[in-house]
RNA sequence: GGGCCGGUAGCUCAAUGGUGGAGCACUGCCCUUUUAAGGCAGGGGUUCUGGGUUCGAGUCCCAGCCGGCUCACCA
């Protein structure tokens, strides 16, 4: 891992480039100008008989990483690489001269080099390119890892993407896969007469989700700023100001624990749509997620962490009949009348507690004195969460837990909300918007008051929300979606750090500290 | 933060407490249709770090560092 150890390997390296420069050649040169991609090359040319490449004579100039070299005396072969695909190039001494060869023979893998030749079949059928000119365009001083195995260990993949996404092509399929399920979901809010805003992520309160948030300051202004947790209070501030239906796609900052679901910063789709309600959040989800999947997946169903999941059907639950239905086997359970009453469910927990204390399980960590709302959310994460496999959306959430959501008419002690759940992870949290200022105001204090008493991811009052509140937000619906978890399902990937490029690690530990 | 697991050559991995190895990669030589090319000959190690036990530690013990999984928190 330290540099001394691979001092030598560097060293012979550094030496061939010396000697490629000999023979002539720029150690950096500044361009190459391909006729092809070597995807190109490949779907034009794959089906393409020896017998019709020999009469074509297609004459082709191309660049990429030399991936495997076998050289057979006065002649050799050797892979490029590049933008995921794979040719085979042919370097013959009498083709490409001596200088030709002699930088063939000096290439490592991970070279970057030019080849123009012509197209033909080997004797194993293999499309190849017969190479006449060779140019040398970078040197790879460090070795890459083993070509069969790739590289494995996932410290090295997460701390040098760069080597992962060179050497593991399922890697690179996966960030591809990603980059198209955006461009979808943009397609999509575009098609919906949504327009894509940007706003601040730096912010002087962290309002629009109740979470630990990172502190920064600005020196000029003196400034305590705080990296957003979420876009959502700026983004109704434009529903206010006329921007009817608005979404934004871009990263979000918590300042909570790290896992295969959760990366300190992470991505959302936000969007919020005036005149609509939570309903129509939920058919405007439905409609995304199975255009999404079929555009990356060309299919509603996928397979992930070995369960088959499918986005043919979306089922519908509250909050109340997903804790009543997945209680555990075994525990005497409430049922549905049982929970009508608010005062009826913190008793649940202790009942709760009782089954996992005499089954082995830990039990729940909820405060003696927590509301109601914030005992049933407790249940339901705990009992019925990780069942959710099919996508269901879990309607019917307690107000304690809602500070920005409207109350439900007929039940003012929950709210207009819902989240998706897909294999056992929140995919999606939407709500009708809370637009009155004063109900506002006192959901603010509420929180101020859990603010106080410790809770670190409580809102803090902010002001100029409620006054934007004050001018008229319509009615409105709106909503989240993780793009890094639905990308997690879209690619089958386990952990999150599988489709983050760069995942947040602890830095490496230096030599000289 | 807790629990469990892991860290040996550039990479992938071996090694009863008893002289640290293999494959690939690398170096030299041979080879003009190979593809895990082949043949011959070589070089390469602070076994994550620091202590301890022992005649002797990659191996056992303790502490630390880094990572994975998992629980907690959260999305």
């Amino acid at each position: 891992m330290s540099t001394s150890e691979q001092s030598d390997l560097v060293t012979q390296r550094r030496k061939k480039l010396e000697s490629i420069v000999a023979l002539g050649f720029a150690a950096y040169p500044e361009r190459y100008d391909c006729t092809h991609s070597l995807r190109q090359i490949v779907d034009a040319y794959s089906s393409h008989t020896a017998e019709q490449l020999t009469a074509e004579r297609v004459n082709v100039r191309v660049a990429g990483r030399v991936m495997t070299i076998r050289p057979h005396g006065k002649a050799g072969f050797a892979h490029l690489q590049s933008g995921g695909a794979r040719l085979q190039i042919y370097v013959r001494l009498d083709a490409v001269g001596e200088r030709g060869f002699e930088l063939y023979k000096l290439l490592d893998l991970g070279d970057l080099v030019g080849v123009e030749g012509y197209l033909f079949r080997t004797r194993t059928g293999e499309l190849s390119v017969h190479a006449e000119r060779l140019m040398f365009l970078a040197k790879a001083l460090l070795p890459l890892p083993e070509k069969w195995h790739g590289l494995s260990d996932v410290e090295i993949r997460y701390r040098q993407r760069y080597v992962d996404l060179m050497v593991n092509p399922e890697v690179r399929d996966t960030f591809v896969k990603r980059s198209r399920m955006v461009r979808a979901i943009r397609d999509f809010m575009d098609a919906e007469g949504y327009i894509e805003v940007e706003t601040p992520m730096m912010q002087p309160l962290a309002g629009g989700a109740m979470a630990r948030p990172f502190v920064t300051h600005h020196n000029a202004l003196d400034l305590k700023l705080y990296l957003r947790v979420a876009p959502e209070l700026y983004l109704k501030r434009l529903i206010v100001g006329g921007l009817e239906r608005v979404y934004e796609i871009n990263r979000n900052f918590r300042n909570e624990g790290i896992s295969t679901q959760h990366n300190p910063e992470f991505t959302m789709l936000e969007f919020y749509q005036a005149y609509a309600d939570y309903h129509e959040m939920i058919a405007l989800t439905e409609r995304l997620l199975k255009q999404v999947a079929e555009t990356v997946n060309g299919s509603l169903g996928f397979e992930f962490a070995g369960q088959r999941i499918s986005l043919e059907r979306f089922e519908r639950l509250t909050m109340k009949e997903a804790v009543v239905r997945h209680w555990p086997e075994g525990a005497a359970g409430p049922k549905l009348e049982d929970l009508a009453d608010p005062k009826a469910i913190p008793p649940w927990v202790d009942t709760y507690n009782g089954w996992a204390r005499s089954s082995g399980r830990e039990p729940l960590e909820v405060d003696r004195k927590a509301s109601p709302g914030a005992a049933l959310q407790a249940l339901f994460e705990e009992v019925a969460e990780r069942h959710l496999v099919q996508p269901t959306f879990i309607t019917d959430f307690p107000l304690e837990v809602s500070p920005l959501s409207k109350q439900r008419p007929d039940d003012p002690n929950y709210v207009e909300r819902f989240e998706l759940y897909i294999a056992g992870m929140e995919i999606a949290n939407a709500f009708s918007e809370l637009n009155d200022p004063e109900e506002q105001r006192r959901r603010f204090q509420y929180q101020q008051m859990l603010r106080e008493k410790g809770d670190l991811t409580a809102h803090a009052i902010d002001e100029d929300y409620i006054r934007a509140l004050s001018y008229g937000l319509p009615p409105t619906g709106g909503e989240g979606i993780g793009i890094d978890r639905l990308a997690m399902l879209l690619t089958d990937s386990k952990s999150i750090r599988d489709v983050i490029l760069f995942p947040l690690l602890r830095p490496q530990p230096t030599e000289s500290s």
